[in-house]
DNA sequence: TATAGTACATACCTTTTGGTATGTGGCCGT
DNA sequence: ACGGCCACATACCAAAAGGTATGTACTATA
């Protein structure tokens, strides 16, 4: 089972226990601009993504209600991904923080922002 | 040194790469809330938080340019800490994800959502 | 026969994160 | 003289996060 506190200190806090870690916005990020998704096709989407990791944050954003999974239940597997309402409503509320970072990265790191060709659209 | 990836997929990776970790999203919070703080009040403000913790999450953002430190060199130590410019761009970006975090957290965590103390305002 | 593709599961290990405990400097109150 | 206050610093340890390697079941393809 997974532990999660009970109680939150504002809104903030309560959304991060569902978005935590290092993964799970950029899972996100994809399946908001991109749609659905086959379990490979996110591997190859969410550069640097170990398989283990995809598994995990996968079936936890599925439990919290964000993700939907279907089984085709055919050979080879196919399952695709997708987000449900609650998942498409948490992407826009994430739109803001993404376009922040847009605009002021290179003041941060000092290096202009690149997109590598399996985050372009 | 920090080490710190040289390009980002998008920039929602690279805010991240600011606003990363269990802490500096509660720090900006209160910041962003609650106004100019001292470092005694930002720990009590959030809550559960080490003293290592603050000390270490706050140089962070000071380098990244988020927040603003003002020593007043007094005996005993006075130090204040509130958002740049830049700090509060990013709060206001952060205030979708809150307001999402806060409608959706019954759903979520199966608990009503509640304000404790040293955080409400 | 052998190999590859698909969506996982799992054991094992390293790295990162975070907590506790303790120390520091200098002034102030007792 | 002594402890307390405040904003740190730091050493040490535990826990969590995350990576690698390997295995599974089944089919299709060479």
């Amino acid at each position: 089972m997974r532990k999660r506190k009970k109680t939150y200190s504002c809104g903030l806090e309560a959304a991060l226990a569902v978005t935590g870690g290092r993964w799970k916005f950029l899972i996100l990020w994809v399946l908001s601009h991109q749609g659905t998704k086959r379990f490979g096709e996110l591997r190859r989407a969410v550069t640097g993504i170990s398989e283990k990791m995809l598994i995990q944050e996968l079936k936890e954003l599925e439990l919290d209600g964000i993700i939907g999974r279907k089984d085709f239940k055919e050979v080879p597997p196919r399952v695709e991904y997708s987000l449900t309402a609650l998942g498409i409503e948490l992407g826009e509320a994430t739109q803001p923080l993404c376009d922040w970072g847009a605009k002021n990265i290179e003041r941060i790191s000092g290096q202009p922002m690149q997109v590598e060709p399996a985050m372009a659209s």
